[in-house]
DNA sequence: TTGATTTAGTGGTATATGCCACCTTTGACG
DNA sequence: CGTCAAAGGTGGCATATACCACTAAATCAA
């Protein structure tokens, strides 16, 4: 248990993955503060980009996010200019995404920082465990907490 | 990597960690909802629950979190009569925090809630893989990143 | 075809969190 | 002492994120 901490915090899951969010966000932030982004900002930028115009729907999917929170998170990347929405032609519920050019160059600046901010975080944290942590994490992003646990 | 991910997801630590936090932060969210708390404040009371009146920036410190953060987080549970603050007699800077009698007695409510999600979690993850977890985010938000990387 | 249902998003409201500027209280020092 | 820097918080502002009620579009069913 690292110091300062207070008895019993090291127990519960959620709060482990909030604190250690925290401060990661806060190191990612960080590196990330020259080019203007937050991390989650370039980490959204980055799922439109591989995307193929990704509905908003498929995104919040993908991220395991609300579809309203990720209405939200897209607005100032919008009035920055860096992404835009257009109606899929075939289904005009469907809202689709794409960077702007300047979406993309800004997501070229941020990418280099974030190469930045990976890297370090695997010197110090060891690339091997690193791996093992998103393994984790991919795999517990994937449990359906409705199911009966496996026997 | 689970279905529904777009390319190149997994490879960022803070996106999962964020993606993880987010998934198992609804999890616990909803089986608390009972009680009224969100599982952000429900660790918070407990926090200052097993503290000794801790000060404002200790809880912070604890919880790697912004101390104007913590001043925000709070607010809803004073303004629910769950906590209440004061200043410590021998240095007026500091404010100190603590339970009311319904603070403790809506944590106990609420700890019980808790039990079930984290026993669920622990079923449907694996006792030994959680406790693996913990650890590693535990470690790594004692990492200094400030620091030169470990030879 | 038309009415009920489902699907995809929006807007409002509330909490979670961070940064910065600012204020007060201490504590150090000449 | 009186000044001044450091420590501890507050408030404002901005983003992150969730839930809910509501709207519009597409689908299904009779």
């Amino acid at each position: 248990m690292s110091k300062d901490t207070l008895p019993g915090l090291t127990a519960c899951n959620n709060a482990m993955l909030r604190r250690a969010t925290r401060k990661i966000g806060q190191y990612y932030d960080d590196v990330l503060a020259p080019s203007g982004l937050k991390a989650t900002q370039q980490g959204l930028l980055y799922q439109i980009h591989v995307g193929n115009e990704p509905a908003m729907g498929v995104i919040a999917a993908s991220l395991i996010m609300d579809l309203s929170a990720l209405g939200h998170t897209l607005k100032p990347l919008i009035r920055d200019s860096y992404v835009e929405t257009f109606a899929d032609p075939a289904d005009r519920r469907i809202k689709r995404v794409r960077l702007t050019p300047q979406g993309r160059a800004k997501l070229d600046e941020a990418m280099k920082l974030w190469q930045v901010a990976q890297q370090r975080f695997e010197d110090m944290v060891g690339k091997e465990k690193a791996a093992r942590l998103r393994a984790v994490l991919d795999e517990i992003a994937a449990v359906d907490f409705n199911e009966t646990p496996a026997s």
